[in-house]
RNA sequence: GGAGCUGUGGUGUAGCGGCCUAACAUGCCUGCCUGUCACGCAGGAGACCGAGGGUUCAAAUCCCUUCAGCUCCGCCA
């Protein structure tokens, strides 16, 4: 009965201005300790906030206390306009319920942690100690949540496919290889074909949020071997701006959800949410004009390099003050083969990518539904459509127009936020050269 | 896969041929301090300068090799 009493006077930090003149326990990290003769103050946090608690006197425990122990923490809350919550903990006792056995490899309690990211990522788990770093992923967890509720208010269902692949998707992209009993199998570098069959087979509307794996030996500040990747696809459409579309009213409700929700840990980045509204269409090949006359720099093929990207964007803030821009219609050679090919332009076809901040968030199409025009495409490509069948069935049954496209959580959040590196925004990131922790 | 850059106490940096017996900040240890909030003050420990080789009277500093990492490009999200 005892424990249970304790566990119900149990109080998340950000709720100690609602008990003022009452005992409490709050438990947590001691953040900061600072002794001032037979005064002390202790920062103490949870995972909902700080608060400074105070220990008059010099009680024989105080001798023991470090930053960084777990600590269940007994007091009464008493008021002060010095302090952020308005209230601070007169402490009476501190039970400690995990020591610290050893340095901390990094200075945890300053505003921001001193240290360069590879050393920070070695010791991750500390790291994600700090305020600052949790935040990253309480926005995340906003992100993925806002996803969701709006998918699932559209109807939309939240399916989860397999991420162990006898083939590739797209054929382009490097995989990784894995032992599958007697068979070589690959993890899947996208749900693309399951997305689209699970659409097909009846769900009509699905979308996915799932990890997916890209082999490719890239080392650079936005590229990752493993990322979140949060896909959808959506059948019965009457075109690619109806996917465009449901994209707008998307991140609108993401971006909404964050302004109402993490107040506070945008805060921390100081990071400015953008304005969604009408997101400007540009057809690849008006870019294309617009970098000849704007910047000098012509396309050699139908489809955008970083610097284009980049670039783009900067005109588009200047001209429209839009952060984001869908740029459409890319090249029929440097999109796959299950994207539908444009009805007024042979060479183009009803594909985007979404460019937020001057960098790729996402892309994705009007699809190909059409079984002949589907095998005609993948035999295009150099392909075989036997090595498709599983894929191909559905096509066969009454498979609706449809689109999609898949956003790649990390890169928005590391926007969202500013951040230097997408490594940031990965709890536990997987890259050319990491594989621990 | 290609190009460029960086490795100096626990951490972050300075020093870039001799004044280096390696500096500064922070962290750590000891002591003092009843209103701090990056608390303050006094004292202390801690680095053979990534590793190996070479040039030189002299190397943290220049060269080569190697290892580790960063950034950019290509490709992508």
């Amino acid at each position: 009965m005892k424990e249970r009493s304790e566990c119900m006077n149990r109080i998340w930090i950000e709720e100690l201005p609602k008990y003022l003149h009452q005992e409490v326990t709050v438990e947590g990290w001691l953040h900061r300790v600072r002794k001032l003769g037979k005064l002390a103050f202790l920062l103490i946090k949870d995972t909902t906030g700080m608060v400074q608690g105070v220990v008059t006197g010099k009680p024989e425990w105080l001798q023991d206390i470090a930053p960084e122990q777990a600590v269940r923490v007994h007091g009464s809350v008493s008021a002060s306009n010095q302090q952020a919550l308005g209230v601070e903990l007169q402490i009476s006792e501190i039970v400690v319920l995990g020591k610290v056995y050893k340095d901390l490899p990094f200075e945890l309690n300053q505003e921001e942690i001193g240290a360069g990211l590879e050393h920070v990522l070695d010791h991750r788990v500390l790291s994600l100690r700090h305020p600052k770093t949790a935040a990253i992923f309480k926005i995340q967890d906003g992100v993925i949540k806002a996803f969701r509720d709006f998918l699932h208010q559209e109807k939309f269902t939240e399916i989860h496919t397999p991420k162990i692949v006898a083939t590739g998707t797209e054929g382009g992209s490097e995989l990784f290889e894995i032992k599958y009993f007697e068979q070589t199998a690959y993890l899947a570098q996208s749900p693309q074909f399951y997305k689209q069959m699970a659409m097909g087979a009846g769900l009509q509307r699905v979308f996915e949020v799932a990890p997916v794996y890209r082999a490719e030996p890239h080392n650079t500040s936005r590229h990752l071997s493993e990322f979140i990747s949060l896909d959808l696809e959506m059948g019965f459409i009457s075109g690619l701006n109806d996917v465009l579309s449901l994209e707008e009213r998307l991140l609108e409700y993401v971006f909404a959800y964050l302004q109402e929700y993490m107040s506070k840990e945008l805060a921390m980045f100081q990071a400015q949410l953008p304005k969604v509204g009408q997101i400007p269409r540009l057809r690849i090949k008006e870019i294309d004009r617009i970098l000849q006359k704007e910047y000098g720099k012509s396309l050699e093929i139908l489809d955008l390099d970083s610097e284009s990207e980049r670039l783009i964007c900067e005109y588009m803030m200047k001209e429209t003050g839009s952060e984001f821009v869908f740029a459409t219609h890319y090249g029929k050679a440097n999109r796959p083969m299950y994207t539908q090919p444009s009805a007024d332009d042979q060479d183009v076809t009803e594909s985007f990518d979404m460019l937020f901040r001057g960098l790729e968030m996402n892309s994705g199409a009007q699809r190909v539904h059409d079984y002949d025009v589907l095998v005609h495409n993948i035999r295009e490509k150099g392909l075989q459509p036997e090595s498709f069948a599983s894929y191909l069935e559905i096509f066969q049954y009454g498979m609706p127009p449809h689109g999609g496209f898949a956003i790649g959580a990390e890169r928005l959040v590391c926007k969202i936020l500013g951040l230097q590196n997408i490594r940031e925004a990965v709890l536990f990131p997987r890259d050319r050269f990491r594989l621990t922790p």
